[in-house]
DNA sequence: ACCTGAACACCGTTCAAGT
DNA sequence: ACCTGAACACCGTTCAAGT
């Protein structure tokens, strides 16, 4: 690669150079990739998932339609970077929610499972794609960062075992738990437009309360 | 309607009446619709639904790739259909699943939350499609059918309230945090190939087990 | 290295036409 | 009534070519 710069460099070649570094916007050089997915998460808000198209998110980014290959290999890879900067996004919204209440267990896992819902409503097709199914192996980096408000749930319920509010047990298990209510919730919210699992009097934060208190105090009447 | 079969009653009509019955099997007439489906639901099941098209179906099916057009509005009315299907399929799963244990509250429960997971397990791309967003108003049928499962849950609840098995409390509210966490179960066994929420050396009924009794005891620590 | 244009085999959908 | 063939505007993806 590097050989092949020295030996063709030649005057077509320095007026290609300028142009790179004079439009340094206009070609996205180094930043393309980025762009490409910042403009798809915008147009999957707008539009979900199922028009989400290459060609539209590249003609909106002012390039060809054959650029993001130069980023990406296909389109299911486009979706999978879309995918881990949603979990990040949604993993942001969750830490910010824990660090706004005081240091119980119970209100954290509240806060935390409000926060979850609450991006599904905002972001539906966003969830939608972050849930599809890939290929672990191919992307390696996406499972890992979609760990992350699991990992969040895990250190309330490993801190709230330690201080006596918490049953004991294995703390994945009641973490994942945790995590399969509210995600259960966050995707039949989604799935009935908000009908089926949410209220026109209770606020999301009220209804969402209510279940995670079932899951707390438990279903069974105590003998 | 009527009067057009009258009013145009000549001799190529004729020779079209006698092909119309003729060819009953090869023209699918007044069957094409369910046969559709039928056949949707196998390619669904091989390929998944990004790659489910209707030219597909209709070339399995014999027929043009218009053809589809005479009973499906377009390719969401399809895909409504076969979500439909899954519903109904769903349905007799659970039902038949509750069935086969005895008149027990928490042994109901956990049949049917297994019945609901495994479904989701032996059909993943077409739970995908049951749980896609879909307009209330265009498909009445489907909502409706779509509770059927929730509906099952209900009864097992009420009855379990009556027995004194479950907490008192709105029953309705009950229900939905059980459907969340199974369904919750489901979607991520499906997203992470089941890694994340089953294990290789446990049971799908000894997980969906665990979850459920956690729920029925609750995670929080008694006084 | 990064981007483009032409080309390919596919889509969903519409419409005039056939039986 | 039910089905077909041609046509349209889109897709994702590949490849030779440009700078």
């Amino acid at each position: 690669m590097r050989t092949y710069y020295i030996d063709n460099a030649n005057m077509t070649l320095n007026i290609y150079t300028v142009n790179m570094i004079k439009s340094k916007d206009k070609y996205h050089h180094g930043n393309l990739r980025n762009t490409l997915i910042e403009i798809a998460t915008e147009l999957l808000a707008e539009d979900g998932a199922h028009s989400l198209s290459l060609r539209k998110i590249a003609q909106k980014a002012g390039v060809s339609h054959n650029a993001p290959y130069m980023h990406f290999t296909d389109k299911e890879a486009v979706l999978a970077a879309i995918a881990e900067a949603g979990f990040r996004l949604l993993s942001v919204e969750v830490e910010t929610a824990i660090n706004q209440v005081k240091k119980d267990t119970e209100k954290q896992l509240i806060a935390a499972s409000c926060a979850y819902v609450n991006f599904a409503l905002a972001h539906p097709h966003h969830l939608q794609v972050m849930f599809r199914h890939y290929d672990a192996e191919k992307y390696p980096n996406l499972i890992q960062i979609s760990q992350a408000s699991l990992d969040q749930l895990l250190k309330i319920v490993e801190a709230g075992q330690k201080n006596g509010s918490l049953i004991a047990g294995n703390p994945h298990e009641i973490t994942k738990t945790i995590w399969a209510l509210v995600h259960g919730v966050a995707a039949l919210s989604i799935a009935y437009e908000s009908k089926m699992m949410l209220s026109d009097k209770n606020s999301t934060e009220e209804v969402v309360n209510t279940f995670v208190q079932l899951l707390l105090n438990g279903l069974s009447k105590g003998v």
